[in-house]
DNA sequence: GCGCGAAATGATACCTGATCGCGGAACGCC
DNA sequence: GGCGTTCCGCGATCAGGTATCATTTCGCGC
């Protein structure tokens, strides 16, 4: 993803968009808080403020290209786009977000939606639990809830 | 539910507690949020403190009397426990909140995080759409998003 | 390449939802 | 009713996020 997908999303092709979208892609959790975002860029000594970051993560999610989730905490993190949908499971533990997909369940929801009258137009499933602490778990002691 | 029902859950019962139930029991919309509960308190001239209010619903929801949901604008908002787990659809339009169970879904997500090799604690789930608006909508004309 | 208007940015003040700390008040066991 | 413990009201405070505005940057037409 470059400056073209920029142009593309009707977004001027500006430095601070294009180093954000750079963060967002190299990161290795998928899952980034603004402030995340800010604090690796005052380390790449970028001179991007706050505000910016704030601003054009909305605008990326106006144009389709992340997509914003609030998971337990309250706190906004941000996903970059590619594609598929998925939903997420976050251990309680560590903090881990893993992804899945799940046919069924998106199917009964839509069903459920259209028994009460509904048109869904979007859903948030958030599963929490505990990822057992398996030797490869990556995010291992980090702060507990 | 009353003054017994706060001492059955370690509580003492004190005269902010039972109004804050009584507002909780009485509300029309079974979701609302801290502020609301605030405002309820002023109108009826019972002089309670904002952060009374927080600290309470925090200890009804440690003591299992309420649960605190986060919808897609992430302020919290509190439902009074009435024994049966469910899950929410939320309309983008008017903002009612109705509840569903399903429980194909509740047990795919089970499974779903045993392959993934968590053990499930708690889920959100919270589906978006529109109510169209049918003539028994009590919300319409409530504030659009 | 260059100039120019529109759009974006950075700094900072501000807003809102929520929490903390503390002196004084209320609860409830006796 | 008396008294220790817990709770409460208030105001200060915090944190995530937004608004304002002067300055800078983008990129189109030339």
């Amino acid at each position: 993803m470059e400056g073209k997908d920029l142009r593309k999303a009707g977004l001027k092709v500006t430095l601070p968009r294009l180093k954000i979208l750079e963060i967002l892609e190299g990161s290795k959790t998928r899952h980034v808080s603004a402030e995340d975002i800010y604090r690796s860029l005052l380390e790449s000594n970028e001179d991007i403020g706050l505000a910016t970051v704030y601003r054009v993560l909305t605008q990326f999610e106006a144009a389709g290209l992340v997509t914003r989730h609030h998971f337990e905490d309250g706190m906004a993190v941000f996903e970059l786009n590619q594609g598929t949908h998925h939903d997420h499971i976050v251990c309680l533990d560590c903090g881990r977000v893993e992804e899945f997909m799940e046919a069924g369940i998106e199917e009964r929801q839509t069903a459920v939606a259209q028994k009460l009258g509904f048109t869904i137009r979007d859903h948030s499933l958030i599963l929490y639990g505990n990822c057992q602490r398996l030797p490869n778990c990556p995010h291992r002691n980090r702060k507990s809830s």
